[in-house]
DNA sequence: TTGGAAATGATAATCATTTTCATTTTATGC
DNA sequence: GCATAAAATGAAAATGATTATCATTTCCAA
């Protein structure tokens, strides 16, 4: 746990939800700090070793992490504008656990997302 | 559905299971077949379109395919080995409308997968 | 203070995927 | 059969995220 470590998780708390390196290297960027982006790789991954952020994947296949202390929640995304929602997903952890238990999986987690067009689009 | 849209349908039905493009292209070749990379991509996108096959992401974020059968279905992965169980998703079905219709969203579509290690594993 | 280990970041390398574009194949009308 | 336009193809270049290299800087204990 370095100094850039330490930075990448203030960014990830005060933005909260998912971000992917390149935007955190944005963030950071646009505040000053002269951060590379080799350094924001390496103080992911090891936050993602350390367990201390989750790894997952935009529909791209991009990595986006998140801090895994959140509270567990998923996203309703509108495809137009990009417009996200965070929802309760209650109804998903049950259905992730005993889906998995069935089939004889342990350690398992889970991904949802909802995506379509929103109100205002 | 072209010839090489029926060429990829061929191998994956061939091989079952999950392939990357990279894989099927040098599976084909293998086979004496020529056809380019480039083909094989655009095949594999025309059939994604068409929803005759599932695309996935490894860990590494590299995409991988799969026949998908008619009925809307949601994949448990083996984080280890790869293996892979189609699975009932009911619920989901049902929690994603609802919170569509919370939202105010319309056109909704969705995304759920379980990760986990396998018995095996 | 100093010597070495850890951290850093610019740059280059990788690798999957997409674009471009010229060529070939296929289908269709005459 | 033949001409021709549309679709398909693939080599090569471009893209974009991620990783490896490596020289330099920072940090810390002796």
């Amino acid at each position: 746990m370095n100094k850039s470590d330490l930075k990448l998780i203030a960014v990830l708390e005060r933005t909260g939800g998912f971000a992917s390196a390149q935007e955190l290297h944005q963030i950071l960027r646009r505040e000053g700090d002269g951060i590379g982006l080799t350094t924001v790789y390496r103080a992911l991954q090891s936050l993602v070793d350390d367990k201390i952020v989750d790894l997952l994947r935009r529909e791209d296949g991009e990595a986006i992490y998140r801090l895994c202390g959140d509270t567990h929640h998923h996203h309703l995304v509108c495809k137009s504008c990009g417009d996200t929602v965070e929802i309760e997903g209650g109804a998903i952890e049950k259905w992730a656990k005993s889906m998995a238990e069935e089939h004889g999986f342990r350690d398992v987690g889970h991904t949802a997302e909802i995506f379509g067009i929103c109100s205002k689009c």
